[in-house]
DNA sequence: CAGTGGTCTAGACCACACA
DNA sequence: GTGTGGTCTAGACCACTGC
């Protein structure tokens, strides 16, 4: 008998035992209550080992039907989030920002219906330039929404990166980000010093605070840009 | 006094106050028995809650030292790692498959410096598409190493989807993606029906096992694609 | 060395999903 | 209905680490 004690050491069992094919993709596992009799601990300690192994994508639990391993063991990819500055640095290079635009409109429609934004809702719109070295690095279209963040209307923003300032600023509940290509504009080439119709990396971030709608970031990477992630 | 139950309430309160500023960033909390005391819950449940806000980053608990409002944030982004056809099934549309090329050579120089190769090391080539509702998705253009997996020398290619046959064939111990926007060229573009030139979402994918380099995939994304993940 | 979080236990009740 | 996972509790001991 496996006399094992810890919810981690439960977890290896377990994971051992899918990798030799003692529990084949597909397969239902015993219940909580007899592995925990097998291995000799609570039924709690194999409650938390398999609770991770569901929230790794290893199996699948629902109640009533069992747990059961996963056929296609669903790896994640985790990154964090990209601040511009960070990056930047840590590849050495000198940072600088610098603001190219800054009005306050109504919404217009695309992003009203983007935002789920009432008509005639206030939004700061800022546009600005993020360099590595000297050399374009990103571009920066930002919203924010005034209704949500009134305070963003009294910052010099010539001189705070909107990036960060919302960051050290608001805690946001809930981001979705999307990532693209997409072909420059004769604007956008301007800024990043590529040709109109050359293909630029693109992440659209938007973030709420509790269901208010915050900000909506579109940044455009400059030409050679890669996103990296490791698992 | 609030009173709460399960450790979402926990998890909610708890947030709610950081939000509202009443436990600023850097602010040392009240121990997990205080807590507990004045929610009206067990111990564990306030642990659970602090453990999983931990893990999402919001707070830093050490022991002896205490938990406090992380300074900086830093979220992390998960994502599931594409796969082609459960991703176009998702969607309600057809998945088709098709085998474009096929060979073995040795490895050109730029991979064998991508992936530390040996000279000489043969690799099997292969050139694929994936369609949904008859659509172009997807452009694979695959290398294995033979050296590494040298089973998939056998395998009926022109059936075989070289992303599931080495995910259910094949474990792996490491992998990077890099993500970018390239160029389309004349022969992608006819594979992707896109224009020469036209900005393609590209991921290159690289998987190890245990050091050794099992596959590096270059996926170009079709017309309009985006990634999409929240957190 | 003392205080905080980390974990285990045994028992209980609940919620959901399938028959 | 009935079985499975989901969660709570009260109490206990342990492990790390800052003082």
């Amino acid at each position: 008998m496996h006399l094992k004690k810890t919810y981690r050491d439960v977890k290896e069992e377990i994971l051992r035992r899918i990798r030799d094919d003692i529990w084949p993709p597909g397969m239902l596992l015993p219940g909580e209550i007899e592995i925990a009799a097998e291995m000799g601990c609570a039924r709690a300690t194999v409650n938390r080992a398999m609770r991770e192994l569901a929230e790794e994508g290893v199996i699948d639990r629902r109640r009533k039907a069992g747990t059961r391993v996963n056929i296609a063991p669903k790896r994640q990819v985790k990154f964090q989030i990209p601040i511009v500055r960070v990056d930047i640095e840590a590849t050495g290079a000198e940072y600088r920002y610098a603001l190219a635009s800054r009005e306050r409109v109504d919404a217009p429609d695309w992003l009203r219906a983007r935002l789920a934004l009432a008509p005639g809702t206030r939004m700061l719109h800022l546009e600005c330039m993020h360099y590595a070295d000297g050399q374009p690095y990103q571009f920066e279209d930002r919203w924010i929404s005034l209704a949500t963040v009134p305070s963003a209307a009294d910052v010099d923003w010539s001189v705070e990166n909107p990036n960060e300032w919302l960051l050290k600023t608001l805690p946001f509940t809930d981001a979705e980000i999307r990532f693209s290509a997409t072909a420059a504009d004769e604007k956008l080439g301007r800024f990043l010093l590529v040709s109109a119709g050359a293909p630029v990396f693109t992440a659209e971030r938007t973030t709420w605070l509790a269901e208010k709608p915050v900000t909506l970031a579109r940044l455009f990477f400059g030409a050679g840009y890669q996103m990296v992630a490791r698992y």
